[in-house]
DNA sequence: TAACACTTGTTTTTT
DNA sequence: ACAAGTGTTA
């Protein structure tokens, strides 16, 4: 009796959970993989779990939980301190997979040929290394695009292919010759060597280094694995292979591991997640406990109804019923606008009359869109009719090239031999040393197998030959940075930083700049002084450290998701559809539901593709609280032309009953490709230009629609069985030439890249020859 | 070296 | 349409 009421007492939180929640937190003895539904409360569960096992005497340090955000993690965690305390919420292992293996890497770098101060290549910088290897390989850089070379190398990094492998790998070998890029695995393996000798990780090497570091040292691993009595990892749906071969590692000996995540919301395949890590985890633990938490708190029934109706039209996926006991709610309503620009007019009023209607505030509101470029048009309606909106995506804070530029002298100072920090400061404020010297050092650099940095530091020693004057500016570069490598054993983060502002000139030069953009760049600069204030300040209250090296390798894993400082009231929110993964609005809006841009053109190619766009649709609809609202337009601005467009094809995989839809939109010519081509589209507008009350209006963007592009005379003359000969894929003939919506397509077999399709305008090739 | 004009490609989502 | 990259000039 008395243990009963002792035990009730304990936990008494879990009196606030329905009971598939409260099985999931308290079954603890294996693994567990919890299928939470959208709005089912899974940060809840995880939460209360966490705060569960440290109420079973689990001392903290002995958790890990992993997320796939940091705001994700820092919420959880002030949530985890509400219930259990700050000091124990504070000794967690929590974070994203990112961050916590940093950590752990920094700790171990030596047993992996690291030091413990290497730096962190953000996307950019790996482009921009890459971009250099392919020109000193003297490789055609329009061929090798750095976007397309880091993506097969960071694919490559997260299935745990190292560039050894990747070059024995006949499979991959084979893949990248057909596709005319076969020096990409000599790319790869010289763009590991350079991150090595920079003593700097991209992103992808911190899981792919966490592995090999667990490969190679068993006593490392086991001592990890004792601590990490148990591993919880979020979104797990979201893993990729790097990812789930850790929290395997990790587990192997205690299978005390719980993993939750809906395979619905799997939404990151394009970064190498893989949905079969949450399908199959059932295989990998044949004892797992299931549980699936189907209850909706979120959205009203319609909402709920209308999201299963669509989802279930993929195949793949874990069987579940989610429900709603809320509200039955609106329908949802289809608007369709003849243009992105009135798509953005419709949206923007309807929010005003809702927010009078509803008396809800502006933050109730959301639009989500699935490309960022669709911003612009909603900005401009919003700012029209003065409501105030937040943008997240697009530029972080801590890529602007400023910010980047300031950060890039405290990466020299705590790792002097970064080779991208290196190259963004040597000249940043001029100080006159110029490309060719640049390309002195690097040569000099790149002969005797060392760092930029070593070079300059000693320049008569690795005989590097310029004139004296350039030889003085070196000097005098070196001299700056030792001193603030000398002054960083003394300063804390935000003393070295006005230091630095102030001695490098780069305060001089912003103060000087009176351009708006100059001003803005002061202002940047400044409010990353201010950040840095608060970090130094807090850190040194809680009694830890607040270096430069602590800043940066905080910094370094933010991205802008986690820069909304301020409490951000009374703003529409404006975001992508990924963004909005894990968030929940009162009304929603999703908006360019179209053919071509949701599913999104080129995600859409095989099956695979297409159902991960409709779980994008279904993230997004199941956003909503109570309201949500999915636009369209008729045509869209894209690229410098106005195009017709066509109303998604994932409109018909919502059951009707939860729409609404006037009788008008829903007549609208629907999705089938092949039936609607270019005639069909243009007999379409015509009609509509002239019953239009607006003509004017209407008739300068319909003009433009089309208004002839100039095509090559290669383009103009190109027929069916013409034999071409393209710049990336090669031979190919043609097989048939069509006008797709304004473009002329061909259509080409080639020869060793296969079927493409070719937009006319854009496409580069000659005529070779033709077949009989 | 830096400022400017011209050309080119672009076309997703982001820890 | 626009941004980024390239080439030309002072």
């Amino acid at each position: 009796m008395q243990f009963k009421r002792e035990e009730k007492n304990r936990a008494s939180f879990l009196d606030n959970l329905n009971e598939a929640q409260r099985a999931a937190v308290e079954f603890c003895d294996g693994p567990s993989l919890v299928i939470a539904g959208a709005g089912s409360g899974k940060t809840r569960v995880l939460t209360y779990k966490i705060a569960w096992l440290l109420e079973q005497g689990l001392p903290p340090y002995y958790l890990l939980a992993l997320t796939f955000t940091n705001k994700a993690a820092r919420e959880m965690k002030s949530r985890i301190a509400e219930l259990v305390g700050e000091k124990q919420a504070r000794r967690l292992w929590m974070g994203t997979f990112h961050s916590i293996f940093s950590r752990i890497l920094r700790n171990e770098a030596e047993a992996i040929g690291f030091q413990s101060n290497f730096t962190i290549f953000d996307a950019t910088d790996s482009k921009n290394l890459i971009k250099l290897i392919i020109r000193e390989l003297e490789l055609n850089d329009k061929q090798y695009r750095p976007g397309t070379v880091h993506n097969q190398i960071s694919n490559a990094k997260n299935r745990l292919i190292t560039p050894s492998m990747y070059a024995a790998n006949s499979e991959i070998i084979d893949n990248d010759r057909q596709a005319r890029l076969p020096a990409i695995s000599e790319i790869y393996s010289s763009y590991q060597q350079r991150l090595r000798a920079a003593n700097s990780m991209d992103f992808d090497d911190l899981l792919l280094y966490t592995n090999i570091l667990f490969r190679d040292h068993a006593e490392i691993l086991e001592r990890y694995r004792n601590q990490f009595q148990f591993i919880l990892v979020d979104e797990y749906q979201d893993t990729n292979f790097a990812q789930h071969l850790i929290v395997t590692q990790l587990a192997e000996k205690h299978h005390r591991v719980c993993v939750v995540g809906d395979d619905a919301q799997s939404i990151y395949s394009f970064r190498g997640a893989n949905i079969d890590n949450i399908l199959n985890f059932k295989t990998n633990y044949p004892e797992t406990r299931v549980f699936k938490l189907e209850q909706n708190y979120r959205s009203t029934q319609n909402i709920v109804n209308a999201a299963n109706s669509l989802i279930k039209k993929n195949s793949e996926q874990i069987f579940k019923e989610i429900f709603s006991t809320n509200d039955v709610g609106e329908k949802i309503e289809v608007k369709s606008a003849f243009s992105d620009f009135e798509e953005g007019l419709i949206v923007a009023n309807k929010i005003s009359r809702m927010r009078m209607e509803k008396h809800s505030p502006y933050s109730d509101f959301a639009i989500l869109y699935r490309t960022n470029a669709q911003s612009r048009i909603f900005e401009e309606a919003l700012r029209k009719n003065n409501i105030p909106y937040r943008i997240y995506g697009g530029l972080s804070f801590y890529q602007r090239k400023e910010i980047k530029d300031v950060i890039s002298y405290f990466r020299m100072i705590v790792n002097p031999n970064d080779e991208e920090a290196f190259r963004r400061i040597i000249n940043y404020p001029s100080r006159g040393i110029g490309d060719v010297t640049v390309g002195k050092i690097t040569h000099a650099a790149q002969r005797q197998q060392v760092s930029l940095w070593q070079v300059v530091a000693a320049p008569a020693s690795y005989s590097l030959n310029v004139n004296a004057g350039t030889a003085r500016k070196i000097e005098a570069f070196h001299t700056l940075i030792s001193s603030f490598i000398e002054q960083n054993k003394s300063l804390n983060a935000f003393e070295l930083a006005q230091e630095v502002i102030r001695r490098s000139g780069i305060a001089a030069e912003a103060y000087e700049d009176m351009t708006p953009e100059g001003m803005s760049r002061t202002q940047n600069i400044q409010e990353l002084l201010n950040a840095m204030s608060e970090f130094a300040s807090t850190r040194q209250e809680q009694g830890e450290e607040n270096r430069l090296a602590d800043f940066l390798s905080e910094v370094s894993l933010l991205t802008d998701q986690d820069t909304d400082s301020e409490a951000e009231n009374e703003k529409v929110t404006l975001m992508t559809v990924h963004a909005a993964k894990g968030l929940e609005f009162r009304h929603v809006f999703v908006v360019g539901m179209e053919e071509e841009l949701f599913p999104y053109a080129m995600a859409r190619t095989g099956m695979r593709g297409l159902e991960e766009e409709r779980r994008l649709f279904y993230v997004a609809i199941t956003r909503a609280r109570e309201s949500c609202t999915i636009t369209y337009a008729k045509s869209r601005f894209r690229n410098g032309q106005i195009n017709p467009a066509r109303k998604s094809r994932f409109l018909k995989d919502i059951d009707p009953t939860y729409l609404n839809m006037d009788r008008q939109t829903a007549a609208d010519l629907p999705q089938s490709a092949e039936t609607d081509d270019f005639w069909g589209s243009m007999r379409r507008n015509r009609l509509e230009k002239e019953r239009s009350i607006t003509p004017k209006k209407r008739a300068a963007p319909l003009q433009q629609t089309y208004s002839s592009i100039p095509l090559s005379k290669e383009a103009k003359e190109l027929q069916e069985g013409d034999i071409i000969e393209h710049e990336r894929f090669g031979r190919g003939v043609v097989t048939a030439i069509e006008m797709g919506g304004s473009d002329r397509r061909a259509f080409v077999d080639f020869e060793s890249a296969g079927k493409k399709q070719l937009l006319l305008k854009f496409a580069r090739f000659t005529i070779v020859g033709r077949s009989g």
